[in-house]
DNA sequence: CAGTCATGTGACTGACCGGTCATAATGTAT
DNA sequence: ATACATTATGACCGGTCAGTCACATGACTG
């Protein structure tokens, strides 16, 4: 946790520097991240930074759970409609989750490369997140069978880990890799997307078989 | 491409080098990964380094490319086998990737990383693994059209992504997180491993849905 | 032997890192 | 004005890094 000093800051001045922490975790993993770059930016002493935050872990820490409360914040706020099927829901799931990541793209880094990353991060960071992720899936999920659009059979943990790796190369992957603006993308973009998801969905509903499931297990 | 003397190096000496460069690629990320540290393990002097390999880069891009060439190779040693279905074939595809990934774990953490990775990697090396994994799918994914197992109007260049994400997941992902090591695997581990294929297999093929598809598209 | 060329060496450079600390500035209550 | 607590500062520490270079070693020539 950030010293209170930190929260005794002026609002536009802590805002000032979680945006830039934001960013500098987003482009460099933990270990690459500077702080010394971080102060330079904001043009405050290193010893600052010091007075703020026990050490680099602890404004990782807290600006990676900012994110992540941030995404999952703005996905949960879209629940199911009255009349849409859960697979639409899905779909629709997908899409915000990008939307996010593209209006937002350094939060959205953030998070993908906690959960993605090859590298170590200390103390359990990684482990909170994956598991709130993880968490509201499986709610998702269940939510999918107990509609019956969902056969009953198939193991929700793997599907939410599916369902998890098509998102993160949807969302997490494009705000990563792409150097994507939001303002970049025309309508013809979205379209486009959009109908990408519209068959994603269509093949983790129905798979990629040329044939009718068999019935039962 | 590493200079004339590192080829002119006795085989042991320049396996030896290799060995330790794969280990420290596959430990830490590009920008992390240290010259310094690798010919401390390997007892020779910094200068020595510079004669065989032009920079930093030049070591990282060689290795690279020989272990998605292994991983690669490897792979697809596997045909297609009589009377096997297309299905059958995916999940045994995604076994044999696991396998390499638990017999060869540096290997496979480097291509991983390099794949997922959110860091910047210095010349085209990140582009050509990719393109190099996503032509081998969609190859694989074409034999499944030809065969009439997967519909033929299936995005097959999604259908790609999709099939990379699952394999990364049980393939890279494990070698990238579990400490697992090949021998620390018992037998009941080896089934438990080919069960939750075989789930993943019949949701690629099939769906989540509990209903059967609609016809056409 | 001397001459030449490939190979090996490690001290060194300049840069950057996370983190510390003595000191200075600022605010605040009396 | 004085005393006290809080906050701000940046030089500094030990460490690591990629990359260089003047020099040493060795191996093969004549």
């Amino acid at each position: 946790m950030p010293k209170q000093t930190f929260f005794n800051l002026p609002d536009e001045k802590r805002m000032a520097i979680l945006d830039v922490a934001i960013v500098e975790f987003a482009e460099n993993d933990y270990q690459s991240a500077s702080i010394s770059r971080m102060v330079a930016r904001l043009g405050i002493a290193k010893g600052s930074f010091y007075q703020y935050f026990e050490d680099k872990n602890d404004l990782y820490a807290f600006v990676l759970d900012l994110a992540m409360r941030e995404r999952l914040t703005f996905v949960q706020q879209h629940t199911i409609a009255a009349g849409q099927s859960f697979f639409e829901y899905v779909q629709e799931l997908l899409e915000v989750g990008m939307r996010f990541d593209l209006a937002h793209p350094y939060p959205g880094r953030i998070v993908y490369r906690a959960l993605f990353g090859a590298e170590p991060i200390p103390g359990e960071s990684r482990t909170r997140i994956r598991q709130s992720l993880l968490d509201y899936q499986r709610q998702v999920l269940r939510l999918g069978v107990e509609m019956g659009e969902i056969a009953p059979d198939v193991n929700l943990d793997l599907a939410a880990h599916m369902l998890n790796a098509v998102a993160a190369d949807f969302g997490g992957f494009i705000a990563a890799h792409f150097q994507m603006s939001p303002e970049g993308l025309t309508p013809g973009d979205m379209t486009l997307l959009r109908a990408t998801f519209a068959q994603a969905t269509r093949i983790l509903r129905y798979g990629l078989s040329a044939r009718p499931p068999a019935n039962g297990a």
